[in-house]
DNA sequence: GAGTGGTCTAGACCACAAT
DNA sequence: TTGTGGTCTAGACCACTCC
């Protein structure tokens, strides 16, 4: 019972029936609803929100969870909100913005027959005026068809399409890389000197979203975290 | 009430009394010993199995989870199991295993006073026959006082370690770096090549156990994962 | 058959928030 | 004051394991 009731608010939620910071129904009506005890329903609720699905307020309500969008190591958050919480001052600047016709390799890496028409995006990044990341990213029109018309100096790619395509998950790879030519004078930094590389293909809505490849320079970029 | 039996039983297991794969008392056991319902047990005991700490099986019992070293992004594990989990051959050649003085960054990343000794190690590990990582090791002897008398050709240093020094977190970063002479040659790449640097610093006891770098060929070795 | 965990009930009292 | 979540009780029936 407390599994079905469960899955009645994930189905919900879902749906879009319930969007993030609503209400959900009170314990009591749940009960009414179900037909079952209270302490049923509590642990169905009290279950979802260990899993940071909902939130509760005592006195108040539950509430649908604001989505957190962070991975095994890599929440997946806009570079310009972490430029920020370092106290530093994000800049960015769009070098390319286009509806081209993906590589059949990009194609078939968003599961797309081939020739399909996608959306690509060159972005450099700055933090206090020195460039730490060339953002390239593949976007799937389907998921995202405003992409093109969004003003990338006030909003990320990221951000975007956060809001745009409700993310269902990822596949992410690390590399270092030396730098080709043009990443390397996009980020200042020599030709062939080390950078490290995130690659990342997002899914939304059983489709894949959008494939990105962030370069950043190897000496002044990193990737930390740690556990307990 | 709940909180108390799980901060009863998380004592015990940090004190030893409950080792990996013991059983715990019973919820019936707790009942009597707290004067509690039957209920409150099983909210303590369940919500401590959701978390890993615990597995039960019913009809039998609740036992002490196996420790899971797993990080967030990196699961520390040794690179041996992960290379014979893709089916190759793994090798590794100890190119250097001493009991030394600690430079001064080294003591303090330490927190240890000046001057300590250290073991020191130096290790290239092969995925069939090609040298696939640097692992260059400073182990604090309080944690893994028998760590020189090891054999690194049949253990990894990082098994030995899980089994000497019980994990209790870590922090770890990971950058691109160009790499250098000696590096290089380790590897048997060109000096400069990029190559994908972990440093990871692990604690156990309330001490810093372990600090580890390990030097990855760039374009042979990525970090990779997912999620949902 | 005895003991274990898995689940549910129908109440209860409390702290807190919104009004 | 009313409704919300936070917690606990003292029972109950079940499926399963182990002896």
């Amino acid at each position: 019972m407390f599994q079905r009731i469960k899955d009645f608010l994930l189905a919900g939620i879902a749906s879009g029936r319930w969007k993030e910071g609503d209400v959900i129904p009170s314990e009591q009506a749940l009960v009414k609803q179900f037909g079952v005890s209270r302490m049923t329903v509590n642990r169905a609720v009290r279950e979802l929100t260990s899993e940071q699905v909902l939130t509760r307020r005592q006195g108040s309500g539950t509430y649908v969870a604001q989505q957190k969008y962070q991975a095994t190591l890599l929440e997946i958050k806009s570079i310009a909100d972490e430029v920020r919480a370092r106290g530093h001052i994000h800049r960015s600047a769009l070098q390319l913005l286009e509806r081209t016709k993906a590589s059949d390799l990009m194609a078939r890496q968003f599961g797309l027959q081939s020739d399909p028409l996608l959306f690509h995006s060159l972005i450099v990044h700055y933090e206090n005026g020195v460039p730490i990341q060339v953002e390239d990213r593949w976007v799937n029109p389907a998921c995202a068809p405003d992409y093109m018309s969004q003003d990338f100096s006030s909003t990320t790619p990221n951000e975007y399409l956060m809001a745009a395509a409700p993310l269902q998950g990822a596949t992410y790879s690390i590399e270092a890389l030396s730098a080709p030519r043009d990443i390397a004078d996009m980020l200042a930094i020599d030709t062939r000197q080390a950078c490290l590389v995130l690659r990342r293909q997002t899914r939304s809505g059983g489709l894949v979203a959008s494939i990105v490849t962030m370069w950043h320079p190897g000496h002044r970029y990193q990737f930390a975290g740690s556990f307990t």
